[in-house]
DNA sequence: GGCTAATCGAGACGGTACGTCACGTCTTACT
DNA sequence: AGTAAGACGTGACGTACCGTCTCGATTAGCC
């Protein structure tokens, strides 16, 4: 009776996932987040509503599993050697993230969403996409273990990212935004600090 | 036929409004925004559903009207002449409001469902609760006309209140933040930009 | 704050009502009881599912409201003063009712449904439609108070429905039953019983 | 290659099918027949669903597949020559079987669903559990050949089952009925007729 | 004091999505 | 070929809230 290798049962169909996480970003591009439902991804799928169910419980999960991998590769910026550019670059790849590119409504629904929903929240909480970047760039710009220098990493993360987020999030025009300043502010900032 | 003046009918009842209002809140804190209906609000207000949907169209605006008054007192600091200090407490009510305060809890609903929700977005933009705040203290500090100086009022704002905004909305403990950290990293930043 | 007399709220909708009522007795003939459901009784009646639900459980209640008039005019004979007569009537309108009539039909879905569900077996018994016609019928021949004769009512009855009853409901032909025969053996038995 | 004769490919498993037929008798007295699936029964029986399927297309098939042998067991008499005795331990059986034991419980089940459901009706009529037992005891009184005689063997059988039939499935306290009564109604209706 | 008109409560109405359940079929690997 | 496991599409279940509607009752200004 005991099986010790190999899948039983009849296998997960990739077919399905994948139809599902596809349908689930064209539902936020088309309705909105709000008018998105466990119903109307299933149909645009062409999946069964319990085959959704089966895999996720919310909306949310979904379009967390749909968007996170996108969302990680268009805040990774290559860097050049020059602090000002490299951090200039990130800025603006995060306001084009967070303004215009559909990974990034897709995770201003969730932030949103988190506000809210405890559940949400914890969703999110699995997977820091703005830090993470973040720091990363802020590391490639100090050296590593920058941390142990006169600034958190945490904190140094919200100096970065907090204007840009706000400005986005509170429904500010977006082209107004000059990521080369912030780069800048940032910079003089951490050097400021330095000396203390 | 036609009445110039003076209303006709019976007049709206204050108390079914106030009673609406308060409810509102209630439900907010008792079971969260996402659990709020329209039905349970006005069970709780002990006013008829029709009579909630005569006078707002969604839990939205009735949240809104029900929080901004008490948002816009909980962000007013009191100059007192020393600009470090005054920047301090602002940012320690900022982090107050959004992260413990009831109105700022539904400030943060409202602002989680403008991400996706047109309508709700557009009510949020009549009033700037939180730039309005910021400016109010930035003038404060610099006299009035600062805008016209080197840094253009609304990216100061940006630069006053992003960090603390990313912190609190991205789920970190708000108690780790130091204010006055942050008023002093902005006032660095005005005179820096100030000596261009 | 009082209100003394009148209904409250929209008044329940007869139209509803009997199109409900109307689409159970139609779908019953059409789709068989089994295959009838719920959302299939809605649709027919153009009415919504929840208004089906705020008035009945079940699709047995329904069936039982529907169908409880019809089958009491079917089992009702009119004395002629011959007692053969009568209970030759009444026996030829109970084959017709059970093994011909929609109202019939209705019945034996729901006596069927009652074999194994609680639930129906408590519809059924609020009103004993076989039962009492019987005793209508029986007490025409004897007069009333036949009951406190040699033979109480209720053996009586059985003995009068049994024979026909069991021969219809286990699949045999109702048209291979001769009614008269049934009505003599009936007559026959109650005199039998007298004399002791 | 081939197989000339004998089966090919591994065996029915007889262990499976008597564990659904057990497990079809335990799940009509634990859960009652409207609430049995086959998926439960599948899973009280440590049986695939796929195995139920391949060898009985509904739970009528195999509740009538497992009870039939009761049935016939229970139903049967032990002549013992006097004709009222026969026959009143035979309408007790009857009694008994159709409102107290397990078996009868399955029978009563399986014809209600044949009251609405032709499928169901056909499979009873492949077996006639009742008319049988009821014709072996009658001829067993009356010597074979009696169906030639004045009264058909049908009808007789209708006139002796009937009445308690009705008792029981109406849902008429079994208590209430006297076996002996009705064996004696019974025999006097065949003498009368006899005369004729 | 009667009339008009808008509000209020109550609650029924047609909708639509929810999340669950059982159905009967299928696709695996194993025996 | 039979079996256990379990995913699949299907479709009804009963519930919840939506926003609208129809009632009777209430409360004001106006004639």
């Amino acid at each position: 009776m005991e099986r010790r290798h190999g899948q039983v049962g009849r296998p997960r169909s990739e077919q399905a996932r994948t139809a599902v996480l596809r349908a689930v970003d064209d539902q936020l591009l088309e309705v909105g987040y709000a008018a998105m439902t466990m119903k109307g991804i299933a149909e645009r799928a062409g999946v069964s509503r319990q085959t959704v169910y089966r895999w996720w419980s919310t909306k949310a999960e979904i379009l967390f599993e749909a968007s996170a991998v996108d969302a990680e590769q268009e805040l990774a910026v290559e860097p050049t050697g020059e602090p000002v550019d490299d951090l200039t670059a990130y800025v603006a790849a995060l306001v084009d993230f967070l303004a215009r590119s559909p990974a990034g409504a897709a995770y201003r629904a969730l932030l949103g969403e988190a506000q809210h929903d405890p559940a949400v929240a914890d969703l999110l909480a699995t997977k820091d996409v703005l830090g993470d970047s973040a720091r990363t760039v802020i590391e490639g710009v100090l050296g590593a273990g920058a941390g142990a220098g006169p600034v958190p990493v945490g904190e140094a993360t919200a100096l970065l990212i907090g204007p840009a987020f706000f400005w986005v999030l509170s429904g500010r025009d977006p082209a107004r935004l000059a990521p080369r300043e912030l780069a800048e502010t940032f910079l003089r900032e951490l050097r400021a600090r330095g000396r203390h």
